[in-house]
DNA sequence: TCTAATAGTTAGAAAGGCTAATTAATTATG
DNA sequence: CATAATTAATTAGCCTTTCTAACTATTAGA
């Protein structure tokens, strides 16, 4: 096991979690559009893949299907997104998200990044193509939990 | 806003999670050492700053002293750390961890680290060493919720 | 057709956050 | 020096998110 492979991991733990807290707290003062970070992934993933079922919208968050199925009745309920019944499959549902809910997600998309990017801005350029390159080596690695 | 800055904190937003997601999973499968992240990070805290209070230990976890509060109680109950009073100043705790918290804590960092490891195996050292340095920095800048 | 498997939901419990109010100890002030 | 203000932590009460287990409805298969 490399010293390097284990410096990663370590910092990986460490970091991590830090730059969660910083989202999150971003995402919570959207004034009104106060959503949670797994309901922000979920639309997002609805928006990436219109009608798409229940089941694979829990694998893609990592969530068993019954907290899913809580998850979605919220954002049905706030109205954000819409659950259908697929004609070709009537057990399936089949999400998709709504013009309201887009607007929510797109500006609690903003938000979060120009919070993000203040953060970054005195980086110098060839730090942040440091950071970006790491970020989508890292995004196919841990793409759908490694499954 | 350079498009750079901007493609950083788009990617950090979808790839934080996915990491998170991974280290969670790996955490909850220590074999009786189950234990979450923030307990984790609690511990881990607790064991570089040995009687540190539960106002600076609230502070690197960016969470109220109410929750801490709960999260202490919570380890103190199984016996992972302790909870003492402080001498000069009789109104705070002091924290520390147990011999059996010691073993806890090392063994699911031990486990989440090298399953961070084994998805991270197949990368050249060159990006090893981009990874690091990005986790390095993004460390710095995340570091207490940028307070 | 009757049984298996699959998709989603419901029920109920535990954990982890929060704010507001409380207790105890220390510091500052009239 | 006595009392007021501040600080550290806890308690109370709430809400959200997650889980497992059990259930319903639909489809596929023997």
């Amino acid at each position: 096991m490399s010293k390097l492979l284990d410096a990663c991991s370590q910092t990986l733990m460490e970091t991590a979690p830090q730059i969660m807290q910083a989202i999150r707290v971003e995402m919570r003062r959207g004034r009104g559009s106060d959503i949670s970070i797994p309901q922000f992934r979920a639309m997002r993933f609805i928006q990436r893949y219109p009608d798409s079922s229940l089941s694979s919208l829990a694998e893609h968050l990592g969530l068993t299907p019954p907290s899913v199925s809580k998850l979605v009745d919220g954002l049905v309920n706030q109205k954000l997104i819409l659950r259908g019944r697929s004609p070709e499959d009537r057990r399936k549902i089949t999400l998709s998200v709504t013009t309201t809910g887009s607007a929510i997600v797109n500006s609690a998309r903003i938000n979060a990044r120009s919070t993000l990017a203040e953060k970054m801005k005195n980086l110098s350029d060839s730090d942040l193509r440091s950071i970006l390159q790491a970020m989508q080596l890292l995004h196919l690695i841990f793409n759908d939990q490694g499954k």
